[in-house]
RNA sequence: GCGGAGUUAGUCCAGCCUGGUAGGACGUCAGCUUCCCAAGCUGAAGGCCGCGGGUUCAAAUCCCGCACUCCGCACCA
């Protein structure tokens, strides 16, 4: 199934939809998640948590969305997360000045330059509008920060652009009061914001978006020592570097150095490894290496999860190697000390990210799991039972005779602990369709044989086969068929 | 931000050219029916036609702005 059909589900399932959309002023790039995806939502980042965070016994933090201006100063978002833009005087049009310069006059000028030095070779070098052949105004540098002010004085502070600068400036105190050992895994999951130019597409470019990150913070000198390495040491994974496209183990990654050390390649496993579970088609998913000048300004050496889907190849998940970058930078900003013991060492640690884009997740796993049941004229939606929004449907197969009463009964007896929906009205036909769409694995049915023996159907979403069983091993099939792997 | 195409009920769309304040399909709800897969029958709810302004006796319809959506450019998790 493509963008449409998903987008047309997400409206009208409660998946996901416009943000303030009674009014005219509701600006683009910020969606709001209903009932069906915050369910889809929490049961992702549970499994996140499962896969990554305690599988290597991760802590995980909460930190502020609103960071003061020091934060930013140090971690170099101020100067380098803007761009600078140069616009036409004549047709208005907007662009990049570094890029706009080379294009014509292969001039490199670094995106972090001075103002005035675009300014100057746009002077010397005549530049003129690509478009129009028009004159350019004095080039700005657009930040994609949303500054805020705080207090009466509107003291000068910014949404984070991402979540990570909160784990890197706790640092300190995480890991002399947690007891930390390196390599030490920190992570968080919560909204950053950017002022995206033109967001588009709903949850693939916000403005306002989650990210679940972690930041495993390691001694530089041990990046081949990695202990649990064998976990996933056969684990395949593709890699598109910019010469050749290849499948292969972690193992044989590393031995040929497409991947620089067991330490990156430990990680690029298991984040396979749980995305393989989301039920996303892992074999349309590859690392993309980054050449130089596509990597962030903080980042060394840097792969890109990206998994195909009818839109083109997506983002998921940036994997950045940010070296000493970060901690040396609030060290000397803050005067704060970062350097830890590691058994007799002292070392300023550097730092592996995996920054996940949630939204984007979520939409490849609705894409990847969306199905057009033409035989059988329904859309399926294909959940790993534990992502499901719904984990069962609770239905009586007509309303008179006191099975209504009896569906009640069952209901109650299971809502506490599953995703349960109770639904007496109209077709069953009508109804199993209706789960089918939000990915209900199961639906419970009861009818009059249930009044006599206790037992009722059970019916598979994807075959829509049916078997009878009792209301008292209800419980324990339903925990054991929803249960995270 | 630029170029192109759009915006009418929860969803998809007709009506617009040739002004007279809305219609279909699906979906939803209630009842009947129905003893297991979107059946049928009856009834109902739901839209000041994206927002604002203009022209007109009268605007979904003509004109102008703006916002948003989609496709390209650029940017990116």
């Amino acid at each position: 199934m493509n963008y449409e059909d998903v987008m047309k589900l997400a409206l009208e399932r409660g998946f996901y939809f416009p943000s303030c959309e009674i009014y005219p002023d509701a600006q683009a790039g910020f969606w709001e998640y209903g009932p069906s995806g915050v369910s889809l939502k929490n049961k992702f980042l549970e499994l996140w948590r499962r896969e990554l965070i305690r599988r290597d016994g991760m802590m995980e933090i909460d930190g502020s969305q609103i960071m003061s201006k020091s934060v930013f100063d140090a971690s170099g978002h101020l100067g380098n997360f803007a761009d600078p833009i140069i616009k036409c005087v004549k047709c208005k049009s907007t662009f990049r000045a570094d890029r706009t310069i080379a294009e014509i006059s292969k001039i490199e000028i670094p995106e972090s330059a001075d103002l005035e030095e675009f300014d100057n070779a746009i002077l010397k070098n005549n530049i003129k509008c690509p478009k129009c052949g028009g004159d350019f105004e004095n080039a700005k540098k657009f930040n994609m920060m949303f500054k805020v002010g705080i207090g009466p004085e509107e003291e000068p502070a910014y949404l984070r652009p991402e979540t990570c600068q909160s784990i890197f400036v706790d640092f300190p105190r995480l890991f002399k009061t947690m007891r930390g050992k390196l390599p030490l895994g920190i992570a968080q999951v919560g909204k950053s914001f950017r002022n995206e130019i033109s967001p588009r597409q709903s949850l693939l470019r916000l403005r306002e978006f989650y990210q679940a990150e972690i930041e495993v913070f390691c001694n530089p000198t041990k990046l081949d020592q990695m202990e649990n390495f064998s976990e996933i040491q056969d684990t395949v994974i593709r890699i598109l570097t910019s010469s050749e496209s290849v499948v292969m183990t972690c193992k044989e990654a590393v031995e040929t150095g497409i991947i620089p050390n067991k330490f990156v390649a430990y990680y690029l496993g298991i984040l396979t490894e749980f995305y393989d579970k989301t039920g996303i088609d892992i074999t349309k998913s590859r690392f993309r290496k980054l050449g130089n000048k596509e990597k962030a300004f903080y980042a060394q050496i840097a792969f890109d999860f990206e998994v195909e889907t009818t839109v083109g190849w997506l983002e998921l998940v940036a994997c950045n190697y940010r070296s000493d970058y970060d901690l040396s930078n609030h060290a000397k900003k803050s005067k704060e000390k970062f350097e830890v013991m590691d058994n007799d060492e002292k070392v300023l640690p550097h730092v592996f990210e995996i920054s996940m884009g949630i939204d984007r997740s979520l939409y490849t796993i609705l894409e990847h799991n969306l199905y057009d049941d033409k035989e059988h004229e329904r859309i399926v939606l294909s959940l790993k039972p534990y992502l499901s929004p719904i984990h069962v449907g609770i239905l009586s197969l007509v309303k008179k005779d006191g099975l209504k009463e009896k569906t009640d009964e069952i209901y109650l007896q299971i809502k506490r602990k599953y995703d349960a929906f109770l639904d007496h009205s109209g077709a069953i036909g009508r109804r199993y369709r209706r789960l089918d769409e939000v990915g209900a694995p199961f639906a419970v049915t009861v009818d009059h044989q249930t009044l006599q023996d206790g037992t009722v159907t059970i019916r598979k979403r994807d075959s829509m086969e049916q078997e009878r069983i009792k209301i008292s091993e209800l419980d324990s099939l339903i925990a054991e068929s929803t249960a995270y792997p």
